[in-house]
RNA sequence: GGAGGUGUCGCCUAGUUCGGUCUAUGGCGCCCGCCUGCUAAGCGGGUUGAGGACUCAAAUCCUCUCGUGGGUUCAAAUCCCACCACCUCCGCCA
């Protein structure tokens, strides 16, 4: 979210700063107008409730016999209060609500376009030559079924479509992948936190998932919570309506949790195996820190993204998305793109964005620095999504009778496991 | 889910009976100063927070803030209603 002064003093840096997002640069000239309403109507209000404390003091102290005069005096103004109340509640609900909808400026130098104009940044590690090799790979599914590790059947039996059930050796991968995530972020000074996966209104708005994102977002009316689609959520609300010690940014956290989407829009969509599910668990991270520290906070998670693939021994490739594609949040985004065999072509595993101010306003967090309260900013990255992840570690390390070679980093947390093998 | 209790400026606390000098008391802590080889103690002073106006800055001023939101009233920490959180007990339950 923009800086509300920002608005009075200098919208047209605003307009700029919005440019690649066409759809809200009208947004603005109507924040501006609701902005001066809503000052006006503040001061009126404050001018007046001021009078009135007086007038209530004189009251007070009045005799008798001056007593029902001001009390007529009184009563006439305390109507007057009333209405300007209303008035100034009404302008700062319009303005409120204006600003809620303005994504987050993006920066100038990232790529202008739809979900297409994608920039590859880096491409690292080289695919297999399954050609040379001299077979097909199999897909995930297919090598999960052999192994006993996916059981896509049944858990659409249970929860209905996009749902599964990790088995056996697929259910140790996940939690060796969650526990080597952990140790990771943990080695790299993130704090770890086990966060809800079911939140109130008000974090949910605060990150952003209510606007364009809201038809993907699971909602309980019977309590009135979401079920986050990212932990992201939890971790951003969990410093909401706090003042932060500036010494203590940054604040480094890796957040575990259950991620829920409704993945509406999606139809037909990636609908063999895991690669697209309603529920999945990942472990992410999520950073506050300085607005002028953002960027580089940045590179830093999105390298914490790459060193974690890479030691994986993962093909991927690293692009900047398009300012388009990316959401009311964002104001950047990289993603990591891990290759996939049985398709041939790199998919999306991991993604990292810098939301800036944009939900610490929304949240109302800011930092307490030398010369007074200021705002901070906050960034997520995924450090590993489950289930993509095994798509990936099967795929690529899948071998002729359809064993899969356990990447060395991994088979720590697997008591030593080097293979595994299909079921006899 | 049921019954009862609690929620005050970092922490503890007075104030709520009976609405108005509450512009919220006191202690702890913290900050500044004095005193003293050093430290501690002692003495004096300061200390809710946020938003805004003005200013180079300071000073000053205004609004909001006694869990949150409404209501009553000329006036609410105080009265009424709803909600939230916590505590105790009961019930249910992994």
């Amino acid at each position: 979210m923009i800086d509300p002064k920002l608005i009075r003093t200098d919208p047209d840096a605003l307009r700029r700063a919005q440019a690649a997002r066409k759809e809200s640069v009208e947004l603005i000239d109507q924040l501006v107008a609701a902005d001066e309403d809503r000052r006006a109507a503040i001061a009126a209000f404050e001018a007046l409730r001021s009078e009135q404390k007086d007038l209530g003091k004189a009251v007070a102290k009045a005799t008798p016999e001056t007593r029902p005069a001001l009390l007529t005096q009184a009563k006439e103004l305390a109507d007057k209060v009333k209405e300007a109340d209303e008035f100034t509640k009404v302008a700062e609900e319009r303005f409120t609500r204006l600003l809620m909808e303005l994504p987050n400026p993006v920066y100038d130098d990232v790529p202008v376009g739809g979900e297409d104009d994608f920039v590859v940044k880096e491409t690292i590690g080289t695919p297999r030559d399954f050609v040379a090799e001299g077979f097909a790979p199999r897909d995930h599914l297919e090598l999960g079924e052999l192994l006993g590790a996916i059981d896509m059947e049944r858990g659409t039996k249970i929860s209905g479509s996009r749902f599964y059930v990790l088995t056996g050796v697929g259910a140790l991968l996940e939690l060796a992948l969650t526990h080597y995530a952990v140790s990771k972020a943990v080695e790299w000074g993130f704090n770890p936190m086990l966060v809800p996966a079911l939140v109130k209104p008000s974090a949910m708005e605060g990150t952003g998932f209510l606007g364009q994102a809201a038809q993907d977002v699971y909602y309980l009316p019977a309590d009135d919570q979401y079920l986050v689609g990212t932990s992201e959520v939890a971790l951003a609300a969990y410093h909401s309506n706090e003042i932060l010690d500036a010494n203590s940014l940054p604040l480094r956290y890796m957040g575990y949790s259950p991620c829920f989407r409704r993945e509406a829009g999606s139809y037909g969509k990636d609908t063999r195996g895991i690669f697209r599910v309603h529920w999945f668990d990942k472990v992410e991270m999520f950073v506050y820190c300085k607005p002028e520290d953002s960027q580089e906070e940045h590179q830093k998670l999105l390298a914490c993204e790459k060193d974690f693939i890479s030691s994986l021994g993962i093909p991927f490739e690293v692009l900047e998305v398009a300012s388009g594609d990316l959401g009311l949040s964002a104001a950047r985004k990289y993603d990591c793109y891990g290759w996939v065999p049985s398709q041939g072509k790199y998919r999306e595993i991991t993604s990292t964005s810098d939301c800036t101010q944009f939900q610490s306003r929304r949240l109302n967090i800011r930092a307490r620095y030398a010369d007074g309260v200021g705002p901070v900013a906050t960034l997520n990255g995924t450090l590993c999504a489950m289930p993509r992840m095994i798509i990936m570690i099967l795929e690529n390390f899948q071998n002729r009778d359809g064993s899969v070679t356990v990447p060395p980093v991994l088979r720590p947390y697997l008591g030593g496991r080097e293979t595994l093998t299909p079921l006899a």
